[in-house]
DNA sequence: AAGATCCGAAACTCAAGAGTATCGTATATG
DNA sequence: CATATACGATACTCTTGAGTTTCGGATCTT
């Protein structure tokens, strides 16, 4: 449940236990993960400007001055929090041998809790986005782009096998689920569940990829 | 659904008589409607926690005292703001024949700079929505909900003519053109055009109700 | 014209939060 | 045990912005 590292700004791929013997310095940043945690928890409850360093701060158990000799400011600590996101895992896309059984095998509990989770933060951060393009490419390389690039490779997938016709838009049918969940939760202010997940499988994305309803009069 | 009216104000934005041109200041609010939209244009350049009460006074160019005169707080005025908001009209819904025809209809130059304007005043509130239940309906009532319903009538009508079939989902699908727009311009940062929404109807929403791609095969 | 009002400008108070500095303590190393 | 260092806590400075007050001048009424 815990596989943190990331001490620098991430790349450190090698977590061995054993330390440098650097003339009597002690342990390294290791409160670091705690600490982007509760930076990316209070984010997510309060936006990007209601947050203090002090609610992260006594989030984390930290004391203030241990943040800024870590992070020159809120701002880039905001970035680095993001961009060490815990993601989950999208490298082994589901192989149901249909496009409906692979969109649906990503429709996990612990998905849809972790994109609920990512949608508020996208909310706390959406003013700031305007205005800092920085935190905006953050964003969207941690928050964004992975489940697309996910649901992107399903689809290429399926017209690599002839399921579906090969001039589908699949960049604008990808961005649906994402699209709908997001106006659900950040506008509407309902929930996402799986009901309505697959209803969006079934009743927009199969459809319009020919799978779906039998077609019938033209308009 | 339904209309707005919120709290007591607004019945401001109609000339009620003609008045002296350009010498005139009025005794009564008459200067509302340009604190009003002021208010609406910083915030939706700033966002709400960016945006100061000056920089409204400002731009509307009045004193700030003129607007603590009129609002209690600055909360209370961007929910009048939004309360307040110019619309364009939906009540006259185009009528092609068409379900194509009338969502083609529906894309407007003036239609679609008032919805690129309304999405940054969303994303400005964003974070408020949250932690403020008086301006998320402001907000749903007077930038979200006008729109939907118009685009529910439209699919009504034609589920009524027996253009399409009657158990399509017309909640989910209404949505999806206010979805895709919100989120390419909210998180994708790109822009919205004619283009776009039309393949949008042409892509997803006319398969998605049996009127677009010929169906094929089955995966 | 006189009086009553409303307005814009600007100075002011007050609270909150970013960022800094200090200090006592805990701990690993030797 | 001694030392060096990182940490938590806390007090501090400084800036910003919400909300208030004051005042001179412009406008409407009578």
């Amino acid at each position: 449940m815990t596989q943190l590292d990331i001490t620098g700004h991430l790349d450190a791929t090698e977590e061995t236990t054993e330390q440098s013997p650097k003339l009597g310095r002690k342990r390294d940043h290791t409160r670091d993960p705690e600490i982007l945690d509760a930076a990316l928890e209070v984010l997510a409850e309060t936006g990007y400007d209601g947050m203090t360093i002090d609610m992260v701060a006594a989030r984390a158990k930290a004391g203030k001055a241990t943040l800024y000799r870590r992070w020159p400011s809120k701002g880039e600590l905001i970035i680095d929090a993001i961009a060490c996101m815990k993601q989950v895992d999208y490298s082994r896309l589901p192989d149901t041998g249909s496009l409906r059984g692979d969109l649906i095998a990503m429709i996990k509990p612990p998905s849809i809790k972790d994109g609920q989770r990512k949608l508020q933060i996208m909310a706390g951060l959406m003013s700031m986005l305007s205005h800092d393009p920085g935190l905006a490419d953050a964003a969207n390389a941690a928050i964004i782009e992975p489940r697309a690039a996910a649901t992107r490779a399903l689809m290429q997938r399926a017209i690599d096998r002839g399921q579906i016709p090969a001039d589908c838009e699949i960049e604008v049918l990808s961005q649906i689920s994402a699209a709908m969940a997001a106006y659900r939760v950040l506008i509407l202010r309902k929930p996402v569940d799986r009901d309505f997940l697959i209803s969006l499988i079934d009743g927009v994305v199969m459809p319009a990829v020919g799978l779906g309803r039998p077609n019938g009069q033209t308009g």
